[in-house]
DNA sequence: CGATTCTTTGAAAACAGTCAATCTGTGTGG
DNA sequence: CCACACAGATTGACTGTTTTCAAAGAATCG
């Protein structure tokens, strides 16, 4: 069941053979995670490439007044983890956690690696994730520079219209970088335009 | 003279040996850039891979108001470009220009694809800079999340020191997503630490 | 329901932005 | 060598946006 999901998106994005998928499903495990449990917690090292199935988690770091910041969110058919540690072995600065009960696709680094050398479909598919990802925090790192809460919360709501029933507005606030009160604002503010 | 400090970078990151530098090299262009020079304009189509060997570029956009805000600098063996348009083969929301003359090694997409696939080790490199990359900007974008003016511009005294007296304090305030009049202040205030 | 969680609202304060003027340093041409 | 122009940096006064803190209102769930 899990693994269908994770397969049917290979399947979509790369020319990879249901030889090889035998090969990746071999090195896959599934993950359930129940709403509010960790699939990372600050301090630990992350050793996974994690692919979401089911439902929603969330990335986000506690800063010393106890506040959330976070990260990125991400739901079926989209990749989640800590790259950072996954790449240098250090403990992580974040917590991944699940808003809702998910499920997800775990390959542990040595495995997926060997992966990519053996299925260059595999490797390609994997690059331009990389690849696209990067894209997409340079594009958001350009809503920083240069959006108001208001214009950032409207960019959110074209962007990622699948999260804003399913996500609570504070954490929604919380990615844009502002406070839950003014976002609550915001949309009070940018239900009735100027006459 | 130019290619030099390349392939000086590309000893270092790498295995790639001496012959498949050649190949490297022959597919290199230098590109002289005068201070104020334009690498890339908004609105036009970014076909290259680039690298600074000498001097040092900004990329940005130009808002409504006539803003610019800076996305990013690079200086010697720094890479630069617009990924974005590279890869959708649309025209490029963003500027690319020299703040000094400067000289960079550019290599036009097809080419570089090219190398990527005969050699292996260059391919490696290339994958590693895009992963700390993407690492780098996680880590600008929880910045922003989550630091006021003046610590970011601490951390940014910090992370890059080599910045501080090679690009105009705008600039560097438009890199951290606040005015030139705020960076002033914030200096100002951080040299007397209170009593 | 009753309890928890999430959202909204209000008033005050903090923070950063705007606009305009002044100051500083650098380089150029007379 | 000086005077001037120019770009960059600073300062002051003011405005505006966002945060903070506290409380009250929905919504959701066992």
């Amino acid at each position: 069941m899990g693994f269908e999901v994770f397969s049917q998106y290979i399947k979509d994005k790369s020319q990879v053979s249901d030889k090889d998928l035998l090969l990746i499903e071999a090195q896959s495990q599934l993950k359930r995670l129940r709403k509010r449990q960790y699939l990372l917690q600050e301090g630990e090292v992350w050793r996974f490439n994690a692919f979401v199935t089911k439902g929603c988690v969330r990335t986000y770091t506690v800063d010393e007044k106890g506040i959330e910041h976070i990260q990125n969110f991400a739901i079926e058919n989209w990749w989640t983890g800590d790259r950072e540690s996954l790449l240098s072995g250090k403990p992580s600065r974040f917590n991944i956690d699940a808003l809702e009960d998910s499920e997800l696709i775990l390959i542990a680094k040595q495995p997926f690696d060997d992966l990519c050398k053996k299925i260059p479909a595999f490797s390609g598919m994997v690059n331009g994730i990389l690849e696209r990802s990067f894209i997409a925090s340079q594009d958001r790192i350009q809503t920083f520079l240069s959006l108001s809460a208001e214009e950032k919360y409207l960019q959110f709501l074209k962007k990622y219209p699948q999260l804003i029933n399913r996500v609570p507005q504070a954490m929604i606030a919380s990615y844009l970088g502002i406070t839950p009160e003014t976002l609550s604002r915001v949309r009070r503010e940018s239900q009735r335009p100027k006459p």
